[in-house]
DNA sequence: CTGAAAGCGCTAACAG
DNA sequence: CTGTTAGCGCTTTCAG
């Protein structure tokens, strides 16, 4: 007999209770260390624990406290090197808070977004982090509930829902002022999703605008390069029918790191060089750029900070706290590398 | 007053059961779509369960069924291209089959690898496919417990769990060989990692030796690369002080595509050609591979085929199977691209 | 400082 | 076909 239970079903609180001959709540007390036990009781509990190798019930607990020490994370994929990275802050985050992270994928489906939103009072969790990439502000509006919410990146989302993003606007204002300071006076963006409702891109692109504008650039809407779906491959498709049909730019700006290395890989086999001919900028800052070639400039918003301000506000409605949705900008800046490098002196 | 609870409290089967007048039984008969409930009976309850937004409570279901219909996926780290398409894959896989999956990431620490089985039994999840990194299958024989567990990756796991992997040896032996297609001879490995005690490395340098061997080629040991870390900057030093110290070779097999990129960016610096200087191969088939310069040739396991064994077996054990573990072996096969290209005919 | 007992919300025997 | 009832394993008043 090893010191685990012998045989058949696990073992419970009162099983440890009666083994060290006193009561669930004396043995509830020390699991909880609990102030006022006898230092002999102590020891004597938590060898019956040892011993019978006790591991209390999280649901049983979780359905009498009412709290499950979990949170949910809805992003669209985890598969993708931006969401991947933020998921890895958000559990390290709440890993240091004590709490776990239920990762939820929706896979950018409108159905399983609301779903999950609806889903975070079957108590399984105690709050949701959400970054949705279809609901838009309407429908959550509709499914007021009472389990915390915070919301992740661009869409508007209620006054009522606590919300973090960088500011998309100014980001790509100053990553289109770079490439102005390059030189680049022809500078495209990629790409205008079809079907994106998220409004990330909508940011995006008036912050692409405001920038031109600003440096007296003139904005020619055939340099908004529009894409079919969020893939690669239709990222791909998009400059290259930019190219054959004469569109000529020295600068792109694109609204993530896939699209932005889909564009270097494009150009390359187009022959065009880059930065020479044209700069490049992605958004993200994702390990795509670090090993694209050439690596890629790229806006690259804190996710650090975005992870602890989500799981620090999230905990303080869970923990009770009221009021009308807050609303944080999140710190990022421009991560130079080679293909937009720095403007010399 | 919209159409959900007007108030306080959540909604309880009980109060589901008040407004329809009838008992819980039947409101739980309705929830759980059982037969032989009266038409008139079950829309009756139907519309009491939408009249008070009624939401069945998982917790409590869980304690009495003792089923969470929760699998845990533990894996060294979300934030890895090869991991974070494996949880991808199997977040789907299960939920074809109306699992959750609780993705726990353990930074290949061993204690925390060991805390994720331990934990299996807290009851949170109804099984556990697990990816080790740092822990060997004499640490898994002492915390025998009864949750089922699949294992996943190439170290060796006690005989009483299941276990997939893909054939580690054969996959290097098919590389290495694929590069002496090319005429390489002198072929480098890319990275005989310090500290890796879950023995990947090791059974794809065994397949490295038999390949050359086989091929009539001498196992040169220098051309073994030693690796500090699992970091890609440890990577390139290694490459690096190869080349500094006049080692030569035509040809590179890398453990993981993560040493490959850094590889290829390293002998880019260095100004030398890839894949005419050398061909490199790479090991994952991530993301990565297919925005490198070059593109990368990278031995590919199947994952969706791995994901569907892997949940297909977690369940089988959950649903009682018994016996001891079954070994797969999963497809793979090496995935072509420009840094190690097909041989010409 | 410790014990007894009630109950979290649900399910599933077992009667009717 | 529907209702009553006894728990699932834990926490937590409230007495002692």
């Amino acid at each position: 007999m090893s010191g685990t239970n012998n045989g058949s079903r696990r073992v419970r609180l009162v099983d440890v209770a009666r083994h060290a001959g006193v009561s669930t709540k004396t043995v509830s007390n020390v699991v909880h260390n609990y102030q006022h036990v006898t230092p002999d009781m102590r020891s004597r509990v938590q060898k019956a624990i040892t011993d019978l190798g006790y591991k209390p019930n999280l649901t049983a607990r979780r359905l009498v406290t009412g709290k499950t020490s979990m949170i949910a994370l809805a992003i669209p994929e985890t598969n993708h090197p931006y969401f991947s990275s933020l998921a890895d802050a958000i559990v390290k985050a709440a890993e240091d808070r004590d709490y776990r992270v239920l990762i939820e994928q929706t896979d950018g489906d409108s159905e399983k977004e609301l779903d999950v939103l609806r889903d975070r009072e079957a108590g399984l969790v105690d709050g949701v982090i959400f970054q949705p990439a279809k609901v838009t502000s309407l429908d959550l509006a509709q499914i007021q509930e009472d389990t915390p919410v915070v919301m992740l990146g661009e869409a508007a989302s209620p006054i009522s829902f606590d919300h973090i993003m960088i500011d998309n606007t100014a980001a790509s204002e100053v990553a289109v002022k770079h490439l102005i300071g390059l030189g680049r006076k022809r500078i495209a963006f990629l790409g205008d999703v079809r079907g994106d409702s998220a409004g990330a891109t909508k940011k995006r692109l008036t912050g692409y605008q405001k920038g031109l504008e600003d440096s007296g650039l003139s904005v020619d809407t055939s340099l908004v390069l529009q894409v079919e779906s969020f893939s690669p491959e239709s990222a791909k498709v998009a400059v290259q029918e930019a190219i054959r049909s004469g569109i000529e730019f020295d600068g792109l700006l694109c609204r993530d790191d896939r699209f932005a290395v889909a564009a270097l890989q494009l150009l390359r086999d187009e022959g065009i060089s880059t930065p020479e001919e044209i700069a490049v900028i992605g958004w993200d800052d994702t390990v795509l750029a670090r090993y694209s070639y050439p690596t890629l400039t790229s806006v690259s918003p804190n996710i650090q900070a975005i992870a602890n301000d989500a799981v620090t506000m999230l905990i303080e409605r869970i923990e009770g706290l009221s009021g009308t949705g807050r609303h944080v900008l999140a710190p990022y800046n421009l991560h130079i590398r080679e293909s937009a490098p720095a403007v010399k002196a």
